[in-house]
DNA sequence: TGGTATAACATGGTATTTTATGGGAATCAA
DNA sequence: TTGATTCCCATAAAATACCATGTTATACCA
């Protein structure tokens, strides 16, 4: 049994004509040993899909409960977005998950879907999207070095 | 059992047809030791692959999580492009792992791989890229001699 | 200290398992 | 019925585990 869950690496899968995609077998290796299912909603701020364990959101739901009071405007705003389009979703005996078509349209998935590992959380770009993004990173770390310290580096 | 577990020395190892290299011994029995996996992904500045253990990555994605808020632009583009390019990798019964397409060519390695120890983490060098860079490295130090300070020496 | 026996290691090859993915039947809802 | 969703089976490819061998390093003994 591994101490470490985290969503790595960067698959691409198909999506066939039901809208199936196949899990990456890793990350259903992490749900599996942490018995819980993953929650997949549109990311507020890119055209893709951003997931989850409903484990972390329900440490969001906490984290927002203790940073804003019970009644703030800010919380309502962000309940709403979030859980509010958050779906759940288990994967089948071969593997895979079937995203709606309000998540594929946000993400403008057609025909094959990126799984991006982001630690905690992963994304699912299109191919073209995916691309362009990656890009753009790379761009901006090559003049913004600093901010990419490794633990035992800083202070 | 020991106290220390640091990467160290230089050891040249074969990359077979199926991209398979055999993980230094010495490396293997940390990792046993530690009971983690192993995470390797692109170097962000060189062409070499980087490594360090899953704890390592572990706790880097903590300290992201707790440095900045869940809806934070920093946080995830450092994720994308961190957790996104890094690939767990575990050893077989004969110690060798399976390093994929994409990491190779970005370390232009092709008959042999050249593992440096760094200490928390390693790099894989081609034989050629390593010998250019141990150079410059050696001419670099011998003009920046300062910059070399034990850290008890920090102000 | 020198020489030999022993163990560990790297590495080529092969067998087995896992994974992704297409297709079809069963189930359900409108 | 039609259209969609879930479940199950089949298959090819890829990843992984296993076996065998020569070589190097280590331990042991005279």
């Amino acid at each position: 049994m591994r101490k470490t869950y985290l969503f790595l690496d960067t698959i691409i899968n198909k999506v066939d004509a039901k809208g199936r995609v196949s899990l990456p077998a890793d990350y259903r290796t992490i749900l599996k040993e942490l018995s819980t299912d993953i929650v997949c909603y549109r990311s507020l701020t890119s055209p893709c899909i951003e997931g989850c364990t409903e484990d972390l959101l329900e440490k969001l739901a906490t984290d927002i409960e203790n940073s804003t009071d019970f009644f703030s405007e800010t919380q309502d705003d962000l309940t709403n977005l979030i859980f509010g389009d958050a779906k759940r979703f288990t994967f089948d005996s071969t593997g895979r998950i079937m995203l709606t078509e309000k998540l594929l349209k946000h993400a403008e998935i057609t025909n094959s879907a990126v799984f991006v590992g982001k630690g905690r959380k992963f994304q699912i770009w299109s191919e073209e999207n995916w691309e362009k993004e990656e890009k753009r990173l790379r761009e901006k770390i090559k003049s913004n070095r600093p901010s990419l310290k490794m633990p035992e580096e800083k202070p």
